[in-house]
DNA sequence: ATAGACTTGAACCGGGGAGTACAATCAGCG
DNA sequence: CGCTGATTGTACTCCCCGGTTCAAGTCTAT
């Protein structure tokens, strides 16, 4: 039964998988769930014997993808957590990486998503609220705090500190990336990150 | 005969802004001609015999929104351009206007509808980049370096301040207004842009 | 080996919407 | 008034796609 199950799994997961895909490169309405069924190496009827139609199919693909993308996020943040002498590189580093993952595809796939759906798709804000931007400013926060509290930062205001941060770390991007359609150069994302940390440290530093 | 034109252009306006309700609500895909039509207080076939099919349709809705934004914040950028004795508060009420016709329908419509549809319209990409934020950007960093030879400012790098000064402007909004469904009090606008404001200054000032 | 559950390909139904054809109407202009 | 050109409503064709059905095949467990 184990491998049965397993194999049940694993097709939900590329059925997931391949439907975030589709969707991304077509949006939900061009998206056909035939196309969806090839991505994943699968049947239509296949589709349908797991996700019992295109809306839910989107629902839980967006969730699955929102999910994962804030883990990583939240992953990127670590160092903060255990910061070294200098508090600036480590601050940058932190940056970057966040730089990365939101230029990332994922991530521009899906803003897009979400941007382009939210009409349509209203309970889509809860489910990726969930795992949105708030819960990676919260944690950011409790960084600045800790950091506030040692001694190595003037953050008193640490949610709006934090909020700060990732605008000035994020808000070039948009217009840089063309929306997402040009990718960069990773020096080009460590320059953008020196300089949001530059200005934000001279703020709050 | 200047009746006769007049009269075309004025059905021509209609479908455009027409059009680009509709688009707004609804996405392209999920937009259909007839309601456009409709919107406009026109018939199906008018709209044909005025633009050739649904996509230029598309572009050209797309296009006039765009130009129009582009033109409602340069205008918001102006009293830059004669700031009174305190500085704090020219830049707040500029930034407070630009954060009002970025929380603002058009605008808010105008960015979805890009998100959702720049993978099947690459072409929109440099149509809307003709009045895109890198014109607003050019132009507020203008006005920084001049108000930096006045010696007013200490912006050094006029275009990194002027997109760190948007930055902290407009960023926390994609998480405050839930990706634009919901719209903010005056009150907090304004205290959006007297926080960036603050910040940019001890930066910058 | 056999039962049972899952998957597959193909065909099918139904609906919705793009784009067109056409005849009727309306408006300006001689 | 009669001509010309735009506009209108209606109806039509064509295509695409969501969702379902069904018969045939595959795999696993006992």
């Amino acid at each position: 039964m184990g491998s049965t199950t397993r194999g049940r799994i694993d097709k939900r997961q590329a059925i997931l998988e391949g439907a975030f895909t589709v969707f991304a490169r077509q949006g939900y309405a061009q998206a056909c769930v035939q196309e969806i069924a090839a991505e994943a190496g699968v049947a239509k009827p296949t589709v349908y014997n797991h996700l019992s139609d295109k809306a839910t199919l989107f629902r839980h693909a967006m969730e699955a993808s929102a999910r994962t993308s804030l883990e990583e996020r939240l992953a990127a943040l670590e160092p903060l957590a255990h910061p070294g002498d200098d508090l600036a590189a480590t601050l940058t580093d932190v940056g970057h990486a966040l730089l990365r993952l939101h230029a990332g595809g994922r991530s521009c796939a899906l803003r897009r998503l979400l941007y382009a759906e939210i009409t349509h798709f209203p309970d889509l804000l809860e489910i990726t609220n969930q795992y949105g931007p708030d819960r990676l400013n919260q944690a950011l926060a409790d960084r600045l705090a800790r950091l506030t509290l040692a001694g190595r930062l003037r953050a008193a205001e640490p949610d709006l500190a934090a909020e700060q941060f990732t605008s000035l770390l994020l808000g070039p991007l948009e217009a840089r990336t063309r929306l997402g359609t040009r990718t960069l150069e990773d020096a080009e994302l460590r320059e953008l990150a020196e300089a949001a940390v530059r200005t934000f440290l001279t703020a709050w530093g």
